[in-house]
DNA sequence: CACGTAGTTCAAAAAAACTTGAACAATGCA
DNA sequence: TGCATTGTTCAAGTTTTTTTGAACTACGTG
């Protein structure tokens, strides 16, 4: 139950200024992978804190709503970016950041690339084959041109993957 | 000044089946990329077009406004994902896509990555000044550990991106 | 099994991001 | 130089995304 200890630098508004920085950095970060802020503020805190923190700890810290922390939780969760604290002989639920860099990327990967690739692919396909109905085998021969590049494109960020994973995973 | 021809399927507003399945496909690749729409339109067009297009033809195409088209191909040239066509007699300029996958990334790379890793750097040099403020010794080696982790993960980014560009450029 | 607290949901409000369009600037041609 | 046309800028408007908060459900304890 205990707050975080606030102890290196001034108070802002519930953060201290290393909180305050921290998370900040971390909003910086979610937004360049496209999320939304209340992401990075709940996962900087918690990344900072010695101690796991309740749904309730970070609403009141962050001063953000129950609503966009428990959201905030469950996407988090599923990207396995947190991970709920065991042995807390308590009834409500302490999460903890996961701060296993593969795992994050893993977790990114599976949850926001993939999707997206396999979609592309999809509509991919689609593309083809409206552009065989095109008459004119000039401009025929133009659009396969293009759309095997695309292919190429989709095939070799699919290769990439793993081994971004790899490096990154150490 | 010839539209690019429209024969391939059946005519949307303005676009053919294909072109608007491209864009479509564009819009999308450039939402993940955390780009807006319109570049996605613009460059999707350009990328399935037989001859290049000006400004003027985007916006009647693709049923733009023509402060969208010039803010979208300024960004787009800056990314180095179009270049001007040479050649035309013809006072206004014409554009054609880059097409050279190695040459997308390392625009994008310059132009979106390296910025916000260089400010999390920075960023990063005044959390770990913030933290050392702190008086606790406990508190303070954890702190440590932590934004020796952050740092581990900003550097090996910055190893990424190279090897990327490498994988990707072929 | 009833009460109080933890956590979820989702419609509405707020904020952020993008697009428009009209005024302006630049260009080149006669 | 004056005219016509291309291209840029940016405040205001629109759309999209995110957050809020109040009603609801789930849960565990006495």
């Amino acid at each position: 139950m205990d707050l975080p200890s606030p102890s290196p630098g001034t108070r802002t508004v519930g953060l201290t200024t290393l909180q305050r920085e921290v998370v900040d950095f971390f909003v910086d970060g979610v937004k360049v992978l496209g999320l939304p802020r209340s992401l990075g503020e709940i996962y900087g805190l918690l990344f900072i804190s010695t101690e796991p923190l309740s749904l309730d700890d970070l609403v009141r810290i962050l001063g953000i709503s129950k609503g966009s922390a428990s959201q905030g939780l469950r996407t988090l969760r599923a990207l396995g970016a947190v991970r709920e604290a065991t042995g807390n002989g308590d009834r409500r639920t302490y999460y903890e950041p996961a701060v296993d860099l593969k795992r994050l990327v893993g977790g990114f990967i599976r949850e926001q690339v993939r999707p997206h690739l396999d979609s592309g692919k999809t509509k991919l396909e689609s593309i083809a084959e409206t552009a065989n109905l095109s008459t004119d085998p000039v401009e025929r021969e133009f659009f396969t041109d293009r759309i095997e590049r695309l292919e190429s494109w989709m095939k070799r960020g699919s290769q990439m993957l793993p081994i971004l994973q790899k490096i990154l995973g150490q």
